[in-house]
DNA sequence: CCTCCTGAGTTGTCTTTTCAAACCAACTCC
DNA sequence: GGAGTTGGTTTGAAAAGACAACTCAGGAGG
């Protein structure tokens, strides 16, 4: 039996690496060179270059020359990139609330000013998007 | 130098594994039992065994017997899984708009009618948690 | 000129994981 | 009493990952 085709295996395919996502983190973070990411994140320069290389050809990340004497390149969030940044968030609500123990290691605080509890609702409705609220189907079927 | 800690690398450290977010989307849509989980997400018996069993230690999966002769049981979420609708939800999301190719496997309604599309906003004061609307500092700093 | 240092990887070796298929135990069904 | 179902565990081979050392280029220091 072939396993169900989803998005989210798509998208793991892409992100679901180890040190994919944390080295997504730093460049969000504005460490977008690898030894940064590399001392930051704790992966092995290795791996750190096969999973930047899969990001960029993703088209996730992009490599922008910052020096053409050598040539030298920071990694930066492209669209695509920047997209993800809703995943972090809720992984990191999820991680804050369920598994770190003791004072969270960081905080971000929204514009508003207060520190930033999301939420997730629908675009249409304004209402919560709760697991009960949904209606999963496959997209074959017509309303 | 030790790699930043980070609510998202503790998360990732639960269910950032290969195939423990597949085998808790299966939960999600219900499909509760072992070889349906195998079936569903293609993962190897042994790989999906382990995986398991991890969730359940990080409790975010419990068993639950449902035969007691053979003792038989079924994999249920806890509320720190349930918790993890909302991560879910984004990785669909960033899946169907910047992996998939052609039409949606799978569409998620709401129960306002319309084809979800999710929104991560501050519960403060409502307005969207973009990536330029956070600002982010390590916890010890008091504002 | 010679050596050291930094940045960004690459290479080689060793250890883990993963995969696939078989095996097992405890039933139920026919 | 043989076949099928359920929920795993065991077993090697194959792939992936970890770690340290090496490369290569362009400076900087002496």
């Amino acid at each position: 039996m072939a396993p169900r085709s989803c998005s989210i295996a798509n998208a793991l395919e892409i992100v679901g690496e180890r040190w994919s996502l944390l080295a997504l983190r730093e460049v969000f973070f504005g460490n977008t060179r690898f030894d940064q990411i590399v001392e930051n994140t704790g992966a092995s320069r290795d791996v750190l270059a096969a999973r930047l290389k899969k990001l960029v050809a993703a088209d996730v990340l992009e490599k922008v020359q910052y020096s053409s004497q050598p040539p030298r390149y920071e990694y930066h969030l492209t669209e695509s990139g920047r997209a993800l940044h809703n995943v972090m968030l809720m992984l990191k609500e999820w991680g804050d609330t369920y598994v770190t123990e003791g004072p969270l290691p960081l905080v971000w605080e929204h514009s508003c000013g207060a520190v930033l509890e999301p939420r997730v609702v629908c675009t249409s409705c304004g209402e919560e998007a709760t697991f009960d609220s949904l209606h999963r189907a496959p997209a074959s079927a017509a309303s």
